[in-house]
DNA sequence: CGGCGCATGATTGTGAACAATCATTCCTTA
DNA sequence: TAAGGAATGATTGTTCACAATCATGCGCCG
């Protein structure tokens, strides 16, 4: 028997992660209502558990809670996109740094072994398994950095990313840039600080550049204001 | 009658609040169990509501739970704390250049409302208050700063920077540096980016050393694999 | 014919009882 | 006397039934 204790996830852990690869993979689409009871048979579990895993959800920011109404998928502002992306081009030059500090062997093999699984996707043309990859190649990225608390904001960044994807990507561009990972990684490898930083940099405002972002969004208006 | 909807807090998120405002006050020490039925009783409200909003703060990091013992205040390594002032060094320059370039009078009427609420705790020897006080100027600034993920991450790296000054701080130096807050505002206020910025980088370093983050922190053993 | 309001069904929110698990204490035994 | 182990009490985890709330559709009235 398995002696030594593995710290196996909750029921509640493993529903929030099996919706956020839903979400991450763009078959639950932003919007959508997320009924409880649907979701408890789905799942085969009581609808206690869906519903601590929509609050939990919720506390992540990929579902919207509206009282007495029910859970849906989160679908980002145009503002709220902007944000995210300045936020993380905050965070993740320092995760490189931080990551070409601290990774050895085993890490490099982990990214290594991760872009190869994104090529894989990308030559079976698996769009949706795509789109996750790349987040979670972000995510993987700031969990080597070491730091906690910015691993844990990216792990909720990274999959509202893909939600904004889904919402201003336009549907025939490749979307996700073919080899800039892999450059990231390299420079990583050879410990090239400047370079890695300025590619992370390039990588962002690249994939957010791809959006359309327009400035003629929905601005969700105040009406209570407004006839004040 | 008020025809305003105003968006009143649930149930959950009151209790949850009543409990962060504790530990930030001190009087919920880091380690300290929180059984579910006494805080029912506290509260007056069913033991269902208090477990929601133990799952709350336990998302948010403030407190740890174990699967069948319950739920602990959180209680940060050495190693954590150092991680979280790092990611503060790393948004609130950002935060001060944001609040900058978007507060208007309104805003800044805010800010000079809390430094006063803060000086008035400091006359009344409220040590507990100004603990808490100081936390809530930096998540107000975050607020302010208009990037919600930011200020999301901010509302609970200061409860938990709160939980780490009880842990790790001398009890008789006065912690909190008298008038930094002011001169950040002042900084702010003459719209003076660099001086703002540079104001709270040291603001942040002093704070963390004051802090008796020594080296001989109690390491967590791996005890699986010391004798594998 | 269109709009308002009420009844109805569906869904969320809450509480309480029950089951499962853990910590403690006491007893047994070597 | 100390170690091991089982009974006990306390606490967490889960289920289920019920209450509260919201959305839908129908009918009534202007």
């Amino acid at each position: 028997m398995n002696t030594i204790a593995k710290s196996e996830k909750s029921d509640i852990a493993l529903i929030a992660e099996r919706i956020t690869n839903a979400v991450m993979e763009h078959r639950l689409p932003p919007g959508v209502k997320l009924a409880e009871e649907r979701l408890a048979e789905a799942f085969k579990v009581s609808r206690t558990k869906v519903r601590h895993a929509l609050t939990v959800l919720a506390k992540e920011g990929l579902v919207t809670l509206y009282p007495n109404r029910g859970a849906f998928v989160a679908s980002p502002s145009v503002q709220d996109a902007r944000e995210l992306f300045a936020t993380r081009r905050l965070l993740e030059p320092e995760v490189v740094r931080k990551v070409i500090d601290r990774a050895g062997k085993a890490e490099l093999r982990r990214l290594r072994a991760h872009i190869a699984k994104e090529a894989e996707a990308r030559l079976a043309n698996d769009r949706r398994a795509v789109i996750k990859l790349s987040g979670e190649f972000h995510m993987l990225l700031a969990k080597l950095s070491g730091n906690p608390y910015i691993s844990k904001l990216m792990d909720e960044l990274c999959p509202l990313t893909c939600l904004i994807i889904a919402l201003y990507d336009s549907p025939q561009t490749p979307a996700c840039p073919e080899d800039e990972h892999i450059r990231i990684v390299e420079a990583i490898e050879l410990k090239d600080e400047a370079t890695a930083v300025s590619l992370m940099l390039h990588h962002l405002q690249h994939v957010e550049n791809e959006l359309k972002l327009s400035v003629d969004e929905k601005v969700d208006i105040d009406w209570e204001k407004m006839f004040a």
